[in-house]
DNA sequence: GCCAACGTTGGC
DNA sequence: GCCAACGTTGGC
């Protein structure tokens, strides 16, 4: 089992959507690092952090879990809209995603609430420069943040 | 809105 | 394969 952060900007698919649709593709990735983690690493049952970027209060706003294995990103085939990729096809898909589903949702864990912990200096998500989408956290990381910071 | 950092594209 | 230009992300 793999640990996990997926980033949402909240105007687009927040942790209340989640809550209420209790299952969602996770669609619209178009990065390779971030589509090789849902198409190669990602088992069915692995724990999530679910972020909220981009917006007033960022950070991680509830937990959710992997409950699919890889499937095609179906937005990529939808010409006119801003997922459409020309160059992927039915049969050969660039884009993959995976359906995460509904956990919990709990009091928002802040970016500046994560950077103030010592023992979590070394996530990915608070690197600089770190932009990915999707990004593996280590078990040690989760042990810290379910135990003490999730409430 | 600004800007640093990073990823992608495309000419050579 | 290199690298400049451009686009995107995301915190502030």
């Amino acid at each position: 089992m793999r640990y996990w952060l997926m980033k949402s900007e909240p105007d687009e698919y927040s942790i209340d959507d989640l809550k209420r649709d209790k299952k969602s593709a996770w669609f619209g990735v178009r990065n390779y690092q971030a589509r090789n983690f849902m198409r190669d690493d990602m088992s069915v049952g692995d724990p999530v952090f679910f972020y909220h970027s981009s917006c007033p209060e960022p950070g991680i706003a509830g937990i959710c879990k992997i409950a699919s294995k890889p499937l095609p990103d179906k937005t990529q085939f939808e010409a006119g809209t801003k997922y459409f990729d020309p160059k992927s096809t039915i049969e050969k898909p660039i884009w993959m995603c995976v359906e995460v589903a509904f956990v919990k949702k709990i009091e928002l864990i802040s970016l500046a609430a994560l950077r103030d912990v010592k023992a979590l200096a070394e996530m990915r998500i608070l690197q600089r420069g770190n932009r990915l989408s999707i990004t593996p956290v280590t078990e040690t990381e989760w042990q810290y943040i379910e135990t003490k910071l999730v409430k």
